[in-house]
DNA sequence: ATGGGTATCCCATAAAAGGGGGATATTGGC
DNA sequence: GCCAATATCCCCCTTTTATGGGATACCCAT
């Protein structure tokens, strides 16, 4: 059974572009193709796609708010952003509206066909660059103490749990191990990093 | 110019296998391969490698940790985590510790020499179920200030040092007033962040 | 004058911290 | 291979801190 592809962009010879590669490959079928999103919730009920193109820069409506709409009604449907835009701020608004993946486009066809059929088998394709700013956007321990390398693994696993809120007897819990054995592990990061308190130890882990 | 490849993985039949997977592709040149990341940054200053393939559940010294040190240190490095972990604690304490990739052992040869050149080149390679993982992290991260603004001046002052590891006393201390008072603002706090403890509502705070 | 923010106090229990003690296993160095 | 160091695990006790539930009062603005 091949994808069912719904695409939306604004620039009618891309547009027709990639209907002609989606609906060209054999894993894939075009259900739909359009140059603007303002009734993308409308459209993606009639042709019950699987995975959606979606451009940023459409008229009239901003693909990402498309986006948004789209998960909350459809949280089955994959929508996979396919623009020029690489800044951060429109790939992380588009990231945090559900989207699946984001590529550029200048992804040769393969790799598109390919990122189709990734995201619809629950992967998350995106192109390199845009790989890299997400995995950078995680918080970076550059310029931290070094004593947290003096945790060891069960310490750092232990003080993890903690900075999410969890009480001694949730990790304990969580590690499968006496809450005694959480105390233990928590005296010595109390020693390594020279606090006297949960809240401390934290603030230093997220310094 | 080949890439400098350094390796440190346990297994010593998987060792050997990605030695020679790495050894015997053109664009790699393997500099080093251990069982264990105990001297990983003395190992790096020796062999200038471009890239580290890290095994994370090594014996003495957890590779998270490795990752974190080499990272402040030797910036340029890039580290490719490579391991059979797909849990989400690890996962994430591995980008934080500034990982530029994780790729499941699952993944085949061919993608894992393209994998060392993509991160080499800027690209941040991640298997597809972890790629999911990451994107999945974004709406929880950014979704949820709107609790925050609840807050009064005072109550987020009060956060804001209970934040920083001080105890109510020192809080109390600190803007001048009595205990009764701080608590009374926490009381508050944790109403409208919906919380029950200091560390989940600074975790709250800090998301 | 009603309601929100700030401030203070009381009572209770729960949780965390500080101080001991000890057991086992692994490992790094000799 | 052996020893010392470390990590991991468990238990005791006491004190301190934190949490949850009340109540009261003042100021200030709508």
């Amino acid at each position: 059974m091949p994808i069912r592809v719904l695409i939306y962009e604004d620039n009618v010879p891309l547009r027709e572009a990639l209907s002609a590669l989606v609906d060209d490959a054999d894993e894939c079928t075009l259900v739909g193709a359009y140059g603007d999103c303002l009734r993308a919730n409308d459209q993606t009920y009639q042709h019950q796609p699987d995975v959606v193109l979606m451009d940023i820069d459409l008229p009239g409506r901003d693909g990402i708010q498309a986006v948004s709409s789209l998960h909350r009604e459809f949280p089955a449907v994959e929508v996979l952003m396919l623009t020029v835009f690489d800044d951060d701020d429109r790939v992380f608004r588009a990231l945090c509206a559900g989207a699946s993946g984001y590529l550029l486009k200048q992804t040769p066809p393969t790799q598109l066909i390919d990122a189709i059929q990734s995201v619809y088998a629950g992967g998350a394709p995106m192109s390199p660059s845009i790989a890299r700013k997400v995995i950078q956007s995680f918080p970076s321990k550059v310029g931290q103490s070094a004593d947290l390398d003096q945790l060891t693994s069960r310490e750092s696993q232990v003080l993890y749990y903690l900075a999410q809120g969890m009480s001694y007897k949730l990790v304990a819990a969580e590690l499968g191990v006496g809450i005694e054995t959480v105390r233990t592990h928590i005296k010595r990061i109390y020693e390594k990093l020279h606090v006297h308190s949960v809240v401390e130890a934290v603030s230093k882990y997220r310094s």
